[in-house]
RNA sequence: GGGCCCGUAGCUCAGUUUGGAUAGAGCACUGGCCUUCGGAGCCAGGGGUCCCGGGUUCAAAUCCCGGCGGGCCCA
């Protein structure tokens, strides 16, 4: 028999004969919610009376003493003793068949196994990463793309139809600043270097060599008055100084590049209205911008692509912003949305955000209080060129044409374009996909000591962070198998450092901001991804060192503590990961895993397996070693963390 | 000024949606285990006004109201 829940099967049986014994007590159904009692109680799940004494207006303690009485045990198969104690009814559960059970259905469903099927699939898109195409990936897209692959891991595992996509934010100033820097040095200078970095260093020192023109311009232009006001000098003065530092900084990384870009910059008597024509001809599908932005982006695409298959994401779909603007769907929805009576135009044009939601009923729906007033939101420049919310609830109708839902991973920051894009919809009619739209909201990571600052050139790049993650990995895994090649010994810390950094970014929680520190994320002790796969290293060499037949175990012998916690642990997998969907989060996944791994390790040091004399519980030993390294397979494989054989 | 998020051990965090028995981990700290299937391991120990104040309840870290502190967004 196979079981997908193991323990729901025991949690169901519990509910099932506290119904039956209420029967006898209680007229009409009441809802039995059962829970898990606290460590140093001996049960496996409680029921607890007291609200039910309450309304039968009877002592909490005699109402558990009656339901327990009126059990009868014979009917069940998972369920081992039941007791009362206090105002609870305890159950404890029969390991030996709770054993039997969950080692056959993780025999039978192997890379199944955890995962209960959905009812009903749904087609999800899953929009995450989305950096902005004009500089490497840094830590904080990290966090991103690890919390949106792993959410599409976990959907996916449960039967969702799931695609994931990368939306190319190519339309905007910051991009045409990159190529416009682009332009003046393409075919003067070659670095030796992924390309985007170099496109992230074009892009820092073209801005900051902009700013400082603009900032002297400024400075010129006031000084020329009658009467300067001296506060606003010396506000530009200083905001001209850090720029010149950031300068000097930026130079230092390639003299040559910085040299022929000031030389580009020098040479054009009016750098922004370049830069400000460049976007607006990209807006428009000019042939010239299109072919240089084009290209600059697909660089950097191409560097994102490499970074994000280091740490085991992959994107099925890469969407540019600016094929929605120019198949006119932006436009349209620009039309459409003048249409609700919402839009003003002054100059640009201006969406009532507030009254929209008032007259259509929304907050109650989106869940704001009703006492917020939400910000308008400018949905043009007052050239004509859209602004990045306009242009995203284009993109947004696009991804709900082929899906059921669509979730966008974004930084809490942008919670408020979120709603207001989600009003824009409900507006627009398409109150379907206001309600399926859901903000993956997750918080910044930060650096210590300085803000990073992709327009200063300032960041912790996921290369970086990687390369030195694999280093330390390599001196850890050389001391360990001093045998293996180099090439072995490479993709063994990748593996165990890609662990390192995946699980660091999930375990907590996303609403939480991260503070960037170097010794946490190479911390490979407890409550880390290399412990885990410790752990089922460990299990695998176990395994890989049993030549014989096993299929005759004993499951009635393994009555030890540490084996009954273990089989546990793998009966409440699948329970882990539908609360793991239901929350969308990767937290309890992350603690259980290293529960069942430092279980896994207790075991290991305490019991036996190979040497074991006694030859039934020897090989029931096996198949709780094997359970528990599928186990720790499936649940790494959630968090996109592969369980190596040897580190 | 308004909104959203966060506040739990020295530090980093689970637990809060759905209230339940003695609030859990890791790091760090102190002391132990190297004749054992891999020591990235295991064992023992100390460490708490769950930010504060009210309220609801048989029962509050958890729910409600009011504050305080930090981050972000809008102005």
């Amino acid at each position: 028999m196979v079981e997908y829940n193991p323990f729901g099967r025991f949690r169901f049986e519990c509910a099932d004969a506290i119904s039956k014994a209420l029967s006898g007590i209680v007229v009409g159904d009441v809802s039995v919610s059962l829970e898990r009692p606290p460590s140093g109680i001996s049960a496996e799940m409680a029921f607890p009376t007291f609200a039910l004494a309450k309304s039968l207006g009877i002592n909490p303690m005699d109402l558990a003493l009656k339901i327990a009485g009126g059990i009868d045990l014979s009917s069940y198969s998972l369920i081992g003793g039941v007791e009362p104690s206090g105002g609870y009814v305890n159950f404890r559960v029969n390991y030996q068949k709770l054993a039997s059970l969950t080692f056959k259905s993780i025999e039978i469903l192997d890379h199944n196994y955890g995962f209960i099927p959905v009812d009903k699939p749904l087609r999800i898109v899953v929009e995450h990463t989305s950096a902005n195409p004009i500089h490497p990936l840094h830590i904080g897209a990290g966090r991103n793309a690890i919390l949106g692959d792993s959410l599409a891991r976990l959907l996916r595992g449960v039967g969702h139809k799931v695609r994931t996509h990368f939306y190319i934010d190519d339309v905007g100033l910051q991009v045409s600043i990159a190529a416009y820097g682009f332009m003046g040095v393409k075919d003067k200078v070659k670095l030796n270097l992924k390309p985007d970095h170099f496109i992230g260093l074009i892009y820092a020192m073209t801005n900051c060599l902009v700013e400082i023109r603009r900032l002297k311009d400024r400075l010129a232009t006031l000084k020329a008055l009658q009467n300067p006001d001296p506060d606003e000098i010396s506000k530009l003065n200083a905001e001209l100084s850090e720029w010149v530092s950031v300068a000097e900084e930026l130079r230092g990384r390639s003299p040559e590049l910085f040299e022929a870009l000031l030389d580009h910059v020098n040479s054009d008597a009016d750098p922004l209205s370049s830069i400000n024509k460049l976007d607006l001809d990209y807006e428009r599908g000019v042939e010239y911008a299109k072919r240089v932005i084009r290209e600059l982006c697909s660089m950097v695409i191409e560097g994102f692509k490499e970074t994000l298959s280091k740490i085991n994401v992959h994107h099925e779909f890469w969407d540019w912003e600016s094929d929605v603007v120019w198949s006119g769907d932006v436009g349209r929805v620009l039309e459409k949305l003048k249409g609700t009576g919402f839009l003003r135009f002054e100059g640009v044009w201006v969406f009532d955000v507030e009254s929209a939601c008032r007259s259509l009923g929304l907050k109650k729906l989106f869940k704001v209080d009703e006492r917020h007033e939400i910000p308008e939101l400018v949905l043009t420049r007052s050239d004509g060129r859209t602004l990045y919310t306009t242009r995203d609830i284009a993109y947004t109708i696009r991804q709900f044409r082929d899906a059921d839902m669509v979730i966008h991973v974004i930084g809490n920051e942008q919670s408020l374009a979120q709603l207001q894009l989600r009003v824009a919809l409900a507006c627009m009619g398409l109150m379907d996909y206001a309600l399926n739209l859901l903000h993956y909201s997750y918080e910044l990571v930060h650096l210590p000591g300085f803000k990073m600052s992709s327009r200063r050139g300032r960041y912790v790049d996921l290369d970086g962070l990687l390369r030195e993650a694999v280093e330390r990995c390599k001196v850890e895994v050389l001391k360990r198998n001093p045998g293996l090649s180099m090439s072995e010994v490479e993709d063994i810390a990748r593996i165990v450092a890609v662990g390192a950094i995946r699980y660091a970014m999930l375990s907590v929680s996303p609403s939480k901001r991260i503070v960037f520190d170097w010794s946490k994320i190479l911390d490979f002790d407890q409550n880390s991804g290399p412990f885990i796969q410790y752990a089922h290293a460990r299990a695998y060499n176990i395994l890989a060192k049993v030549d014989w037949d096993y299929s005759d175990y004993d499951v009635s012998k393994l009555v030890d503590p540490l084996e009954c916690k273990l089989i546990l642990d793998l009966a409440m997998f699948p329970e882990v990961v539908s609360d793991a969907v239901s929350k969308l989060s990767f937290e309890s996944l992350c603690a259980y895993l290293n529960d069942l791994a430092m279980d896994f390790n207790l075991f290991y040091d305490k019991l036996p397996v190979l040497k074991c004399t006694d030859e039934g519980l020897r090989n029931a030993r096996v198949m709780l070693v094997k359970s528990v390294m599928k186990t720790l397979r499936n649940g790494l494989g959630i968090l996109g963390i592969e369980a190596p054989k040897r580190m």
